[in-house]
DNA sequence: CGGAATCCCCGTGGATACTG
DNA sequence: CAGTATCCACGGGGATTCCG
């Protein structure tokens, strides 16, 4: 990512931001707050390496419940996010993929993951200076 | 943003994915946790503007109590992403600002928010579909 | 002004067991 | 296999009050 271009993306970002995004009754706000929540947010980025079935995923995504994974399937289904193909077969097999517009919102969502991954031991050390320091 | 770059991104993000992410003891998720709450994240676009202080950052991210303001402060000043400064005079004045790793993490950040916003019809309206359809 | 402390409610989320 | 149902604990989050 260019330096150029990362200034344009907070440029618009931030014509964005100062516009509605903060206002109580934005309606993004209430979308954000179902689809960013930390399952959901793992659970689209396990699908962007292609469709998965529910127990692939419940393995995949560690520490998830069943509870929990079902919830935020259906959460991601309802936003369109995702598509759910079911095989009328016996036992069922269930394939979970990303739509289009989910597939288009997994570009962000793991550029932040990814960040969180590159940053993670800095984070770290901050903290641990922080708590030392305190 | 050009294909190639997004195609790029998305195949870095990928690899790494596919690496620790989804390991339940990955250190990124621990402070993913603290940080993608639904409020820090408004909070860190609040300050991609400049450094506001305490009550402007209440009026401005519409919605959040002083609890959760001050909580969420709290916690990303331990992070390393924001720094506080006190000016001590009376009555006391406490400036927030994002330190060099908070505005490193704006960047992803904000292009995600920014998606959310030009999404959100075509969110609304899947899901009103999604709702119609059941 | 910028919080910290307290109380309290309710939703999130986990463990377990059951169904189609 | 792919969920649903039930119970239960914890913490998020709001309202209020008090402090430096």
């Amino acid at each position: 990512m260019t330096v150029t271009h990362q200034a344009e993306t907070l440029e618009t970002a931030r014509t964005l931001l100062t516009r509605d995004t903060f206002a109580r009754d934005c309606p993004g706000r209430a979308v954000m707050d179902q689809v960013m929540t930390r399952w959901a947010t793992l659970i689209l980025a396990a699908l962007v390496t292609g469709p998965h079935r529910f127990s692939a995923l419940a393995t995949r995504v560690e520490g998830v419940s069943q509870k929990m994974l079902s919830h935020n399937l259906k959460a991601l289904v309802r936003a369109g996010l995702v598509h759910r193909a079911v095989e009328p077969t016996v036992p069922p097999q269930v394939t979970y993929s990303l739509t289009a517009l989910g597939a288009d919102l997994a570009g962000p969502l793991c550029a932040l993951i990814h960040w969180f991954g590159a940053n993670a031991p800095a984070l770290q050390e901050a903290q641990a200076r922080h708590d030392a320091t305190r």
